[in-house]
DNA sequence: CTTATATATCAAGATATCTTGATATATAAG
DNA sequence: CTTATATATCAAGATATCTTGATATATAAG
């Protein structure tokens, strides 16, 4: 009840379905990739990807100084079910503009 | 979007996954089963199936002074597949308890 | 050790949602 | 029409969540 209270509730959130979404299309990224992809300070991203990680939607790897967030593997039905409800949502999501973390393969 | 987040917001309340199964779980039900069954009073109960209906989960159907909120049908999948997700969920649901309604059939 | 940078956390004000109690509305009975 | 009852709606205070800006923490480079 508890863990489905908590799941729902990281979605009850404009932003953090964009993000959700986002990061579900771009793969993994870092904080720093949200920062330049979003308009909106770093707090406030950290935030909400931290809200989406304890509500099990995303996991986190931690290189050097960067963090890097995606959608958790393995994820169980029912949050496959509502990712892929939030894939045919219809709403603005921010082009990919990457961050300059050091393991950026286009460098 | 504004749908979508409307549907998670009905969800993102213990008082209204309670309702919702025990309307799941009882069928067809009037406000006062609901009143006599949970622990409130009857303006928070009203309030909360609004919400409910708004989210696409109800349907009301009105006979003389009562008003009969039932799960709305068809449902999509999706609300289907939440449904399903919420009657697993470890909660104590109360007791049915009849109104006082006239189309009670054990009267 | 010092400095720079990425990310996380915290405090404070703004905004949204919840509960209660009062009242409005609608229907039925007399 | 008057009264009783079921349900809906509204206002006000309580509580939760969001955003911002400041600061803490951790890692890497010099």
């Amino acid at each position: 009840m508890d863990i489905f209270l908590k799941t729902i509730g990281s979605l009850n959130d404009e932003t953090r379905l964009k993000i959700l979404r986002f990061i579900d299309e771009a793969g993994e990224v870092c904080v720093c990739d949200i920062e330049n992809s979003f308009d909106m300070i770093q707090s406030r991203i950290s935030r909400h990807l931290k809200i989406l990680k304890e509500a099990g939607f995303l996991r986190v790897e931690r290189k050097g100084r960067w963090a890097y967030y995606g959608i958790r593997k393995p994820l169980d039905v029912f949050r496959q079910n509502i990712l892929k409800e939030i894939g045919c949502l219809d709403m603005d999501i921010p082009k990919f503009e990457k961050g300059n973390d050091i393991n950026d393969t286009c460098k």
